[in-house]
DNA sequence: AGGCATGTTACAGG
DNA sequence: ACCTGTAACATGCC
């Protein structure tokens, strides 16, 4: 998509988190895409004169390439290009998209308190301290975009897990050696996730496109118990809920 | 068969 | 101000 003009945008349903704005034909149908970055879960389209695309796939929503005008279920905006087609499609309706220019995208909700990338310098022991200190569990703190960017349920359960730290100890009660571990395992399953594509658990979303094979080294996620892969034969994997979100961990391995 | 869980976020209310 | 629970939705699994 970077360097083309998009011919047309198609709405076939504009209801999502937030209503798809209806002025996508009239403002950006004669731009070029100049840009496309990714901030957290954000993914940012560049358009020239200071236009962006903010776009946020919930739980289900993806994109599939498309050589043909095909209407899929729950397919939800076409772009359409000279010699191919880009689909969102989203089943649960919770990602968005939203128009903004370059203030008003700075200034979003969504991007302004958001904390700094995971793989970067910038989330490291120094910072982890000064913004631990909150009364939530150490799940709760990995959760929140505004703490760092870009985790999610699955991995906050596994970087806990590599980091033998129990997923209910209280943010604020964590030595710097577990600080410093939490960092290291963070940034070592990101960078494994990614070399694999990610993580795929139902894979009916996406049947006709590629899986994410980081799945198949998931350590402790989904495994309730089962034996531990760390402590062997000795625990099971224990299930909770925590914020409304389920939590995978091992009592023994994880203090 | 129906109740419950599922990769997320925003907001109401305590 | 901080924290938790819940709703938004469609689908698949016990």
């Amino acid at each position: 998509m970077r360097g083309q003009k998009t011919n047309e945008f198609k709405i076939i349903n504009n209801k999502l988190r937030y209503k798809i704005p209806n002025n996508l034909n009239k403002k950006l149908s004669k731009l070029i895409i100049t840009n496309i970055v990714r901030r957290g879960k954000y993914l940012i389209l560049e358009y020239e004169k200071s236009n962006f695309l903010l776009i946020h796939l919930g739980m289900t929503g993806f994109f599939r390439l498309s050589k043909f005008a095909e209407n899929k279920k729950h397919d939800h905006l076409l772009f359409r290009y000279k010699n191919f087609q880009i689909i969102y499609n989203d089943i649960r309706k919770f990602g968005f998209i939203k128009l903004y220019n370059q203030k008003e995208l700075n200034d979003s909700k969504h991007l302004k308190e958001m904390g700094p990338e995971p793989l970067t310098k910038d989330f490291n022991e120094t910072y982890f301290s000064n913004f631990s200190k909150r009364n939530i569990s150490i799940k709760s703190l990995l959760m929140d975009q505004n703490f760092v960017a870009g985790l999610g349920n699955i991995y906050c359960s596994e970087i806990l897990f590599e980091a033998s730290v129990n997923p209910t100890r209280q943010s604020n009660s964590l030595r710097i050696d577990e600080i410093s571990k939490i960092i290291k395992y963070t940034k070592k399953i990101l960078n494994e996730a990614i070399k694999l594509g990610g993580t795929t658990i139902k894979n009916f979303i996406v049947s006709d496109l590629k899986i994410g094979y980081f799945k198949n080294q998931l350590k402790v996620y989904g495994r309730e118990n089962k034996i531990c892969k760390k402590c062997q034969k000795q625990h099971f994997i224990e299930k909770i809920i925590q914020n409304g979100r389920s939590t995978f961990f091992c009592k023994r391995c994880q203090l």
